[in-house]
DNA sequence: GAAATATTGTTAATTTAATCACAGTTTAGG
DNA sequence: CCTAAACTGTGATTAAATTAACAATATTTC
């Protein structure tokens, strides 16, 4: 099991090293990755010695060889399906952006309570009554969520998400949700982030 | 000047008290506080520590002055002006979520390219073209960017925002931006989240 | 009002993450 | 073929963040 922050950097190396397989770049130095990602050369090679791959001496890293190591890592050999719950404004963002972004992570259903929203199909994608929840997650081996609910409900539908068989949230909202033990949550609060920010143009203006 | 985490953390406790005051609860612990946010009494007690409020013992933290307190860290008096950059998919998303949530932090613009979007307001904030960035950065005071334009304009926006005098930058695009030393920048990146969430779920299996 | 209980604030210890420092390759140039 | 240069891989070290441990203090109970 890798560290939280190596497999974050994992997938953003491996994001960067996609766009230098298109612009024709073969090798890539560890400082060169370092440079992107607003890091450094050791911090780089470290995070490769964990998932156990050397590059030639000298040459650098194989771009593409070094994409499919992390794609050994990162991904699950038959993909797993990921489910939206609550297509509002940030729940539609999402899914239009996700769909063909990812081989290995596919959105195929999305949720909601809104009658209007039911059935109706956004990039490919068919919106379910959330009373289906269980089912389809059952059906179509869905293992990981969205969550882009309004915040008043976050905390019901998390408990109904985990009955569901759900095993990983994404979770939007800015309610922190309890889940069971065996359930991986990742929370992002787009709020606590722009404060972060505003805290920092602050005391950096002092 | 606080570490990281202890800011975000900060700006999380704070919502929550936020809701506790609407709640009529008065006071609360350290454990409770705690238990809402997926760490530990001591972690609570130490972050408070940083900035310096005391509770009156036995009572537990005064919910009404901690709220406060932590305002008076992570707050600018006067508020601080936000502009949206990329008036899309997420950024229609964020700037009609965020109107009204925060009085100290004020979407106040947004910026496009597409004449179509120009001179349209969202939720009460008008687009302009990014050719005026610069004055009406100036114009309006404004020290916060968030950047959702298409990947392949991203690093082009930064140089510009950068030098309209933006002094910090929340990032939703997936490239990594440089921007000069003394601009602030936070970059989220939804894929790397659900692919760590990705990676968490699939070790749990074996 | 003494003892038991609950909670804080903080020092010390531990754990985790990042960085330093350098030996070991490979290649290039003479 | 020898030396210098350029990078990598990793043990050792340092720094940062978290957790444990506990004295100090207020409150309740009897
Ligand atoms: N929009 C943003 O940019 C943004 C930013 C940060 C956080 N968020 C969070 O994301 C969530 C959604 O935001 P939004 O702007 O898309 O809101 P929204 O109101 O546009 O969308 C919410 C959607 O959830 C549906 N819904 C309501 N109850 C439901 C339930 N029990 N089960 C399933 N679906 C249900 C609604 O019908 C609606 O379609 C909120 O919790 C918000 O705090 C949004
Ligand atoms: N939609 C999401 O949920 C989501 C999730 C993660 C990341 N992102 C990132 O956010 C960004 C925007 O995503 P989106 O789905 O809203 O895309 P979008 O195509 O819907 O919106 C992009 C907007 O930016 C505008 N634009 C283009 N070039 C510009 C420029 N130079 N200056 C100002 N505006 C410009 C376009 O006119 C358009 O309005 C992308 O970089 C994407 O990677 C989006």
């Amino acid at each position: 099991m890798l560290p939280e922050r190596t497999v974050e950097r994992l997938s953003e190396y491996r994001r960067s090293l996609l766009q230098c397989l298109e612009e024709g770049k073969t090798h890539i130095f560890s400082h060169e990755l370092a440079e992107l990602h607003h890091n450094t050369a050791v911090q780089v090679r470290r995070d490769i010695m964990f998932i156990g791959y050397t590059s030639m001496q000298r040459k650098g890293y194989d771009v593409r060889e070094l994409i499919n190591v992390i794609g050994d890592i990162l991904d699950s050999e038959q993909g797993l399906n990921v489910a939206v719950i609550g297509v509002g404004n940030l729940g539609r963002a999402i899914t239009t952006y996700f769909i063909g972004k990812r081989s290995k992570l596919n959105i195929i259903a999305t949720f909601d309570v809104d009658t209007t929203k039911i059935d109706r199909v956004i990039s490919g994608v068919k919106c379910y009554p959330l009373s289906r929840l269980k089912e389809i997650v059952e059906k179509e081996d869905i293992s990981i969520a969205i969550m882009t609910v309004p915040a008043d409900s976050a905390s019901e539908v998390s408990t109904q998400l985990v009955d569901s068989g759900i095993k990983g949230v994404l979770n939007f909202t800015t309610v922190p949700l309890q889940v069971a033990p065996d359930v991986y949550m990742d929370e992002y609060d787009m709020i606590t982030s722009l404060e972060k920010v505003a805290y920092f143009v602050k005391t950096a203006r002092t």
